[in-house]
DNA sequence: ACCTGAACACCGTTCAAGT
DNA sequence: ACCTGAACACCGTTCAAGT
């Protein structure tokens, strides 16, 4: 017997090791040991198993210990963010296309906030801020995992997130 | 008698009308009156098909006019990349999947090279400025037309970009 | 309830053949 | 040079059928 998590764990591992390209349902389901259409009982079709793909990667990401300061938890979760785009770089860029309000985005989405408030940044202005941050951070980690930074010295794309990094806290420390 | 332009250009109609999903070798050739396998005389299989209709995409993208001053031709490169990607929701994802070092990407990066500068920026810095910026703009206009917004008034979205980009402006003032 | 076999309408790509 | 016909190995999805 198969259950949800078992077809979207197999799916996930299936574009880790060969890529997005080649997660089917049928390649999905013979890893499982079973037919095409005995995932259909667990899964409503790719869309959905994409979908599941994608909020699996979501709750595999690591978040920071919270006894860090709010800044290491910021960098931190940029890491994890960035190391998760690497493992994944085809099904990474799928988070762009899926709404942010799905339940597995919470945890990262919390994580930054807290660390936001802890940072003096307004009440009011946390979720805004949220939103700015997380959009830069999953567009550069979608871009270094997808080659857009392809022609650039890997030297040169760490100096560009720790330029734009020590701008980011000193514009947060001056709020 | 077909060119390859004839072949890019109705692959980036047919994904503006039925989306990118509806882009396969055989309807692009349907459209153009052909059979499938004709278009492997212009187009080096699928994969140099997608390249060549975001290269096109990327050609078809208003620059500012040159006399506007500095702050309001960025505002209206980002205009006009946020309106290509509500027209190519999927295509433009690719953007951050192709090296940014393609000769359709030269156009809009030295707009934005020209108008750092104009900022202020001192020179050696400019090419880091741009690639922070445009790989914020790319995320953003991403998840807008992908839908990772979707949960939020289009309003608060804007709100955010406005944001944003006033303390960018601020920073540019700054340096 | 859970899985399968057979079938359908699609794919991308090749290769030899036509003109 | 440019296009086509036939073929191959793949897709996602359905539906009735098995257990």
């Amino acid at each position: 017997v198969i259950s949800r998590h078992d077809v979207l764990s197999a799916a996930l591992e299936l574009a880790e090791t060969d890529g997005l390209e080649a997660v089917s349902m049928r390649a999905v389901a013979e890893r499982l040991g079973v037919t095409a259409m005995a995932l259909y009982r667990h899964v409503d079709g790719k869309d959905d198993l994409l979908d599941g793909l994608v909020e699996q990667l979501l709750d595999e990401l690591p978040l920071p210990a919270e006894d860090l300061p709010w800044d290491e938890r910021l960098r931190a979760l940029g890491s994890s963010v960035r190391q998760a785009a690497s493992r994944h770089p085809g099904a990474f860029g799928m988070l762009l296309r899926r709404p942010a309000s799905t339940p597995a985005a919470r945890r990262p989405r919390d994580a930054v906030y807290a660390a936001l408030r802890e940072a003096g940044v307004p009440d009011e202005l946390v979720p805004r801020a949220e939103r700015v941050l997380s959009t830069f951070m999953l567009g550069f980690a979608a871009s270094e995992a997808g080659g857009r930074f392809a022609g650039h010295d890997p030297a040169t794309v760490e100096a560009d997130l720790a330029w734009v990094t020590a701008l980011i806290e000193r514009g947060l420390r001056g709020a």
